[in-house]
DNA sequence: CCCGATACCTTGCCATGCAAAGTATCGGGT
DNA sequence: ACCCGATACTTTGCATGGCAAGGTATCGGG
């Protein structure tokens, strides 16, 4: 866990580079694994963090916010459940209108992939 | 005084979908297409339209700023030129520096695309 | 003579990410 | 008994990038 503190100031620290390039992209992962079946915050937390190689490291200020955006944008529903004598959860489902959104998520981000490959592709060859 | 004004409030107009998704794309792309040859700033907005299908609609007011950032972190490096009588340009080309700095940007890129792949495709799965 | 294209720049607002700090409970170790 | 880490959710405040909008200035056509 030793993490050098990274003096240089013009260095991104690569997790300003990631937070920015993985920006959105929280949104289109939670709403995913919320399509498969019901979650509950934290447990939403640590499953997109074992998924997908740690590769989204989302964290509790970033989830937390935008579970309650997407709730009063009406693409999810929360309701509070108290199992026996635990802590209670939120649990959130989708509405059929996040449905819609997600499908609609999911085509934008295929497109940014499929651009940026044909960009990066191109330029790979270099032609011209 | 247009009264249009999008009521709805959760409508988030894809524009805004798209902006978040691609953020931090521009960067890539642009230091992308200067790592094969210098450009000026006019001419890799009409490169970056042109290509990748048209997904990375860069602005003006995005891609001016971001080529001063680049410029004062080191990883690109300007040069005004005036060219017969035609307005002078400010071509840009890569430094070592940002040739690391593509490289990481790259790596972080795929990464990310792999890895909400495998988020995608696990939950399109569904198992456990 | 006006307009669109070329070419660059800047201000000001918006949205997201997240560090950090807070609240509260439960179970295990010592 | 007591502390601590995990569970579970919340919030404030700062930083950052995208971009609408508005500027400057020149050149060539209609």
């Amino acid at each position: 866990m030793s993490e050098d503190t990274e003096a240089s100031p013009g260095s991104a620290t690569i997790a300003r580079l990631r937070r920015e390039l993985a920006r959105g992209t929280t949104e289109l992962a939670v709403l995913s694994v919320l399509g498969v079946r019901r979650r509950y915050g934290y447990e939403l937390l640590k499953v997109l963090r074992e998924t997908g190689e740690g590769v989204l490291e989302v964290k509790e200020g970033t989830l937390y916010p935008l579970l309650h955006r997407l709730e009063d944008s009406g693409h999810i529903l929360a309701t509070w459940e108290a199992e026996g004598r635990a802590r209670p959860r939120k649990y959130y489902v989708m509405t059929a209108e996040g449905r819609t959104y997600l499908a609609m998520l999911r085509a934008e981000w295929s497109g940014l992939v499929d651009g940026m490959r044909q960009l990066l592709d191109t330029l790979g060859e270099v032609r011209e």
